[in-house]
DNA sequence: TTAACCCCTGACCTATACGTCAAAGGCAAG
DNA sequence: CTTGCCTTTGACGTATAGGTCAGGGGTTAA
């Protein structure tokens, strides 16, 4: 399976496999004579595990950090509610990023709030 | 007055205030003989407006469509609530401003409690 | 063999609000 | 006159997740 192939059945583009392996996400495929990159059915499962979590904020650097883990998610979904042990790196980042997701949902609000005080609309609908 | 008081006496940079200048938020201020910028209290004054608003969230691309309208909030502080037709524009420019705050703290909610499911934690603490 | 499509790398682009650095000149005090 | 701080312009950096060329080469079917 050459980059495109695996991008689209991963439901992404080449240009992104190529950032991904870069940003070292995906270890670098092996190669065909000709230098292409050739991937299988498992590269592609692994590229939806990294879209999954970037679906839900992680971001790349997240990702990077517990990209040796990462594999443990490989398969057909995610471990279901908290396997214990299987992904506790992973768990303990997602929790970080909740807690920073809170603050910056807290942050907006009271954007919001100072904004609708200046115009004199009603806080919150 | 040269750069670097104006940019104290506004809490701010000489930095930004060249920058607010290129972004068309602050008119050329006249220059001395050896062509360094000059500014008057009006300008200082403009300047803590445009953070003010900044401040709230607006960004220069918001307050530049109004740049226009941006003095006649000039003076100690903003109008309090809804001087009728005093600011108009930047008022419109606030509520759609408001509208995409509301958005994106439904969007990062939404992300929050998604990953919160993953991790199989208690969803709103 | 040639069209048509795929892949390679490297480099620049997106938006935000400035920070930082560099080279060169201005200004006031000692 | 010199020291030292201030100012000028322009160029590059910051973080995100890739998009979009550009120039070159591979692959495949007619």
């Amino acid at each position: 399976m050459r980059i495109g192939d695996a991008a689209a059945a991963a439901g992404t583009t080449p240009r992104a496999l190529r950032f991904y392996e870069q940003s070292g996400l995906l270890s670098p495929p092996r190669r065909s004579v000709a230098g292409q990159r050739e991937y299988d059915r498992r590269d592609v499962a692994r590229v939806r595990v990294i879209r999954e979590l970037l679906s839900l904020g992680l971001t790349v650097a997240d990702l990077r950090h517990c990209a040796d883990r990462l594999d443990l998610l490989e398969g057909d979904a995610l471990p279901p509610y908290g396997e214990p042990g299987v992904c506790a790196k992973p768990d303990g980042i997602a929790r970080r990023r909740i807690a920073a997701l809170d603050e910056e949902i807290t942050r907006l609000a009271r954007l919001r709030d100072g904004l609708a005080a200046r115009i004199g609309n009603d806080v919150r609908e």
